[in-house]
Order: C-alpha cells, then sequence, then structure tokens
DNA sequence: CTCCGGTCCT
DNA sequence: AGGACCGGAG
C-alpha cells in the first residue's frame, strides 16, 4: 500500500498544469500517434512494451506494411511476424501479435473494442495497453498505470515503489485522481514524453525539470 | 556489466 | 507472488 506525502488538491492541480504545459511544448511526433481506432493503434502498444519508441518504429512501419488489414494479420504465419519484431527482441510477443489479430478479425470485425475489461482479455493486453488504446487512440478517459506514472507520481509525492506497486489500489485512485477529466490525451502522451525525456529511471534531468519545486524526492535530495 | 521494462504462466 | 522473456542505454 503506498502512502503518498503532501496530497493536497493545490499540488494536484499544480502537477496537471505543469505536465500539460509541458506536453505540450515537447510533444514526441511518432508514427503511431494518431486517434485511430484501429488494430495496429492496438498492436504498436505490444511493440511498445518494455521497449523503447525509438526502436519500435521501423518494426511498426514495416509491420504496418506486410499487415495492412486485421485479415492480412489474421491469416499470417508465426515465422512473418517474429521476423518482423526480431529487432525488438522479446518474440514471444509474435504469439500474441498473432492471436490477437485473430481474434480482432474473427470476433470483432476487424476493431478492438472499447471498453478496458474487453480489451484485457484479449492476448498481450494488460492495464497498460488498454489504458494506452482507450485514451491515446480512442478519445476515451482511462489511466495508464506504467512504469512511468509510478516513477513520477512516487518521486513527487514521496512513496516507495515495488513491483506490485502498479496494482496497488492507493496507486490506481492517485493515478486516477492526477489525470484530467477533460485533457486525458495530452496529460497522458506528457506522462509518457516526461518519463521518457526528463524524470528518467536513473539520474533524473532536475535542471530541466519544471516540476522540482513540488517534487518530494528533489526537495529531500538536494534542498 | 547492471539496470530497465508489461504480460503471461506457474 | 514469482519467474521468464531480450536488446539497448548508462
Amino acid at each position: 500500500m503506498i502512502r503518498p506525502r503532501g496530497l493536497t488538491s493545490e499540488k494536484v492541480v499544480i502537477f496537471k498544469r505543469k505536465l500539460l504545459s509541458w506536453g505540450g511544448e515537447n510533444f514526441s511526433v511518432l508514427p503511431w500517434r494518431n486517434r485511430n481506432r484501429s488494430f495496429h493503434s492496438l498492436i504498436v502498444e505490444l511493440l511498445l512494451q518494455r521497449t523503447k519508441a525509438e526502436q519500435v518504429v521501423p518494426a511498426y512501419l514495416q509491420l504496418k506494411h506486410r499487415f495492412p488489414s486485421s485479415k492480412a494479420l489474421a491469416t499470417a504465419s508465426l515465422e512473418d511476424i517474429e521476423k518482423l519484431i526480431y529487432s525488438l527482441g522479446l518474440k514471444w510477443r509474435a504469439g500474441h501479435i498473432l492471436k490477437l489479430g485473430q481474434k480482432i478479425y474473427y470476433e470483432y470485425g476487424g476493431v478492438p473494442p472499447l471498453n478496458r475489461e474487453e480489451l484485457m482479455k484479449l492476448p498481450g493486453v494488460g492495464p497498460y495497453a488498454a489504458g494506452a488504446y482507450l485514451s491515446l487512440h480512442s478519445d476515451i478517459r482511462a489511466i495508464i498505470p506504467d512504469a512511468n506514472m509510478v516513477r513520477i507520481l512516487g518521486r513527487v509525492f514521496g512513496f516507495t515503489c515495488y513491483a506490485e506497486t502498479r496494482k496497488d489500489k492507493a496507486f490506481l485512485k492517485l493515478c486516477d485522481r492526477i489525470t484530467p477529466k477533460r485533457k486525458f490525451k495530452e496529460f497522458n502522451y506528457a506522462v509518457l514524453d516526461f518519463g521518457r525525456k526528463v524524470c528518467t529511471p536513473t539520474t533524473p534531468k532536475h535542471k530541466v525539470c519544471p516540476i522540482k519545486n513540488i517534487c518530494y524526492y528533489f526537495m529531500k535530495n538536494y534542498q
């Protein structure tokens, strides 16, 4: 159970505002960052699991070209998919991608479902992929309780993160409170970019951090 | 050489 | 709840 420190509505408001503003100025353009409710938008979230965005770009473009429709993917061979994502490592994901393509084509007519529970029943789709598909590609508000969110909130609100923190009810509640009601998409993109560029796992870039003055971790270690 | 990261299967 | 998975960055 996490115990956030200094969790006041003022700090929450400042956090949202600063992150949104930072995100607006530092948005990374990536080929899958669109609002298409397409199976490509869901597949790419599997490629992004435990994998850096830059690394995914070529594999994603090739995969999209090779399998332009869910039908093409559903009828593909496992070897074809393995070959395309080989450079990303973790090649067991090829199996998930094939099964996912088949389910989407045969059971959903080519379009992924639009609620969290249904999405998470799909192969390879967990809390991260479901939240990303809904909020980033479908304009449906959802939290993305991934490593970035855990790390950033953990630092700002001074709680220690463990492997199970992502499933912690108090943490999920905090994610829900922090994620804006309206600009959730902009916010989620901001968190992803911020976690990658500023609030990095090791040696966070305090010098360019716009929220260090409300960050428990920074205040404690550098003030 | 060590750390990092989502989901599934035991 | 704990391990397996794999390549890249620090």
